[in-house]
DNA sequence: CTGTGACTTTTAGTCCGTT
DNA sequence: AAACGGACTAAAAGTCACA
């Protein structure tokens, strides 16, 4: 059982659905209307985000806002 | 339709949830850790609330994080 | 028990860089 | 393209008195 926090969760969840996508953390900023340097710290899940700000990761994102955040599903057959 | 902000699907839920546990915003408050005006400010879509403040509330609700930020089900059977 | 405005402290989020 | 740091500003966390 992993050590689990909020911020790896979304952290890994941003990273990989962000590579699925071709984007990048650059790219992905700029739709969010964020900064570059801010998504790079989220994905190193050193940041605790705002709601909105979470929101507005999944619309750039293209995803329900519930992806983020959803727990790593280990095992999925 | 609706102008449905993250704020407003959170308050909605949260509230929602916690009145089908029968708890109160004080009773609430105390099992996350929280102050009683802090849950009444968030349950009036006040509060932009951050990750790991989310993630408690869920704990202390008993409900996944997720089931917080899932937008309201219009067309429930 | 809950709503609300005002308030201080802490942190989210920006922007400048270098590696 | 991405990790990382410092300094800064905007906003969230957290509390209180009173309705």
């Amino acid at each position: 059982m992993p050590s689990t926090t909020p911020k790896k969760i979304l952290a890994a969840n941003v990273r990989r659905i962000r590579n699925s996508t071709g984007l990048s953390q650059e790219a992905l900023a700029d739709r969010a209307g964020m900064h570059r340097t801010y998504i790079s710290s989220v994905e190193r899940a050193e940041r605790n985000v705002s709601l909105e700000t979470l929101f507005a990761i999944a619309v750039a994102l293209g995803v329900d806002p519930t992806e983020l955040i959803a727990a790593p599903d280990d095992g999925e057959v």
